[in-house]
DNA sequence: CCTCCCAGGTTTTGCGTTAAACCTTGAAGC
DNA sequence: GCTTCAAGGTTTAACGCAAAACCTGGGAGG
């Protein structure tokens, strides 16, 4: 027999769909106490499972989630084996599902198609994680859905936000650095565009050296992308850099590549070379030697994400603009220059 | 204005709802050339987007496939930190939005309670990834969808299943350790239960020793989770396993620990001890030294988990068993003994 | 000339659910 | 004894879409 619908429920109860529905959506003034007995065991024994289809249909809103991650370049997969993404879902999917939302995962390339698909389903809000062109930021405006835009810095009243204080951790890494008595520390990090999150990250990194007098020197910049292989890549540069003692990296996948690299190149980590990372992502437990970085908490931010659109979606009011603390963490691949 | 319907082309363009329907959803014959064309000038200006809670109420279909992937133990989290699922589900995504449809992803905790939230939205099949109670097998024979385990050894005509020959390629693994001279090899693992992944692979890893002559001792069996931290702390017992001079992990990510735990042991890998992993994850490159591992493909798997589902709902018949082959990746944890 | 068919539509109906308006009965208030 | 009200319902309509049945006005076949 076919999935049973309200109506069998209120056949086998002897009342009407109506007053099955308010019971199931706990309008329990609207019914006995002895009606609503009658009608959950109808539920019960019927199996009655709702139809969130026609539900959705009929309140226009679905309890769910949009959450939009980048694709992979080369080919149109999500980006979910970089783990900062997957860490942040753990987190965002979480959040959502203890206030009652359902997470729908989208990624988006380079048109509006995957983001078009996704505004099929009447989601209730959006959740988007990465960098786009402004031809998606302008599609976003147009669906005029609640929308929280994590590690961005487009500012722009349609959007709520959430990150951290990029510049400030930057700093706090590079001086952390400088503590260790490395005067000349290279910057590994992806590509720069204008006014991201990388930026202000070269913006706190410069401000901690140029604030300890050591000057900030643009050829100590090295720019590719945020994957392990340009990491790996970077360590060849890096060593050609003579002089320099340290790197700080802007993503632990970006430092986990340059360990690697530097070991191929047969250089001790941290007796040659330091090499602090950014993200305290599982990996940076897991490379040799355990990556010092910096800890953004990424579950616990996406876990704030998650609760951020539940609130706003409560017509809880919520911040236009959410921080997270950042904190070093302390592990095996920086080392305190002149004491070997 | 809300969002625009089909009636609401349907009077811009000057035809019935129907035959709107009929342009938009390809059925061309049933309309002249000129009138295509302006109601898909009107589709354009008016910026339709179809409604898929009522296509889904009518159709009694979504377009979308629920896939299943385990909670983390402690928290209710997704195991998306789990490289290996997060790969995985970048496959499955790809090939179905390749064809068509979307993904919903759902993890699953001790109950059936996520489950039956996931089947409040009409989904068109299942993909399952890891390994549950009977209770959840059952409820998903209630459902009546096309399923599709992965990794799964039961062995019901309800379900589809796809997998690797996990008693091959562990025999092969254990072979290729053989062949570099190790005849003392531990085998790391995650938890045994019956009639599962592990236990298939414990039976070649059993074959190849037992045909190569050299026996096989249950002491050598290290079970535990399938976590780094579980491989981290695996390494002590295998240091205390005098004799030992190699490891055969089920999953990179223990392999990864037990490299770490080696590490903090003052071991020197390949040196004192080899390592093999599997899986192929990409942190399978990242750990110090690059894992030499049985490779089984994960993102092609996934891929080929969404093309067979995809198939299966076009009624295209597939086959009830499927299997993709495993190769012997060649990294820098394993050494040939005997030879410094 | 009549029949039949076919291209190109239209009308009707119903999917499962809920908001809104409506009905009924009995008891309380005056 | 009449009105008012509340508790506990019921009825109706609508959400957006598509399957199925139904029109209509030629033209071809006989």
């Amino acid at each position: 027999m076919a999935r049973a619908t309200i109506k069998d429920i209120a056949l086998a109860a002897n009342v009407s769909p109506m007053t099955v529905s308010n019971v199931i959506n706990g309008r329990r003034a609207k019914a006995s106490d002895e009606t609503v007995e009658r009608i959950m065991a109808a539920v019960k024994t019927l199996g009655y499972r709702p139809n969130m289809s026609a539900r959705s249909l009929v309140s226009n809103a679905s309890r769910m989630v949009g959450v939009i991650i980048p694709f992979t370049e080369n080919q149109n997969q999500l980006l979910l084996d970089n783990p900062f993404y997957a860490e942040m879902i753990s987190g965002i999917e979480s959040a959502l599902r203890a206030n009652g939302y359902y997470m729908m995962l989208s990624g988006v390339g380079e048109g509006n198609a995957q983001l078009d698909t996704l505004s099929h389903w009447n989601m209730d809000a959006l959740i988007v994680l990465g960098v786009y062109r402004e031809a998606l930021y302008q599609r976003l405006r147009e669906l005029a859905l609640p929308t929280l835009l994590i590690d961005s810095y487009i500012d722009d009243p349609s959007f709520y936000r959430l990150g951290v204080d990029d510049e400030a951790a930057a700093y706090q890494a590079t001086r952390y650095l400088i503590g260790k008595c490395h005067a000349d520390i290279a910057l590994v990090t992806g590509v720069i565009r204008t006014d991201g999150v990388i930026e202000r990250r070269v913006d706190g990194y410069k401000r901690a050296l140029i604030e300890a007098g050591i000057g900030f020197d643009p050829s100590r910049i090295l720019s590719g992308s945020v994957t392990f292989d340009w990491g790996a890549k970077a360590a060849e540069q890096l060593v050609a850099l003579r002089g320099a003692t340290a790197a700080f990296c802007t993503a632990d996948l970006i430092a986990a590549g340059l360990l690697a690299g530097l070991h191929r190149l047969g250089r001790r980590i941290p007796e040659d070379y330091s090499v602090m990372g950014f993200d305290n992502l599982s990996i940076s437990r897991m490379v040799y030697p355990a990556l010092t970085t910096v800890d953004q908490s990424i579950l616990g931010k996406g876990q704030l994400a998650g609760r951020l659109i539940s609130a706003i979606l409560n017509k809880t009011d919520a911040p236009r603009d959410s921080f997270v603390d950042v904190a070093i963490v302390e592990r095996d691949s920086v080392g305190q220059r002149g004491t070997r």
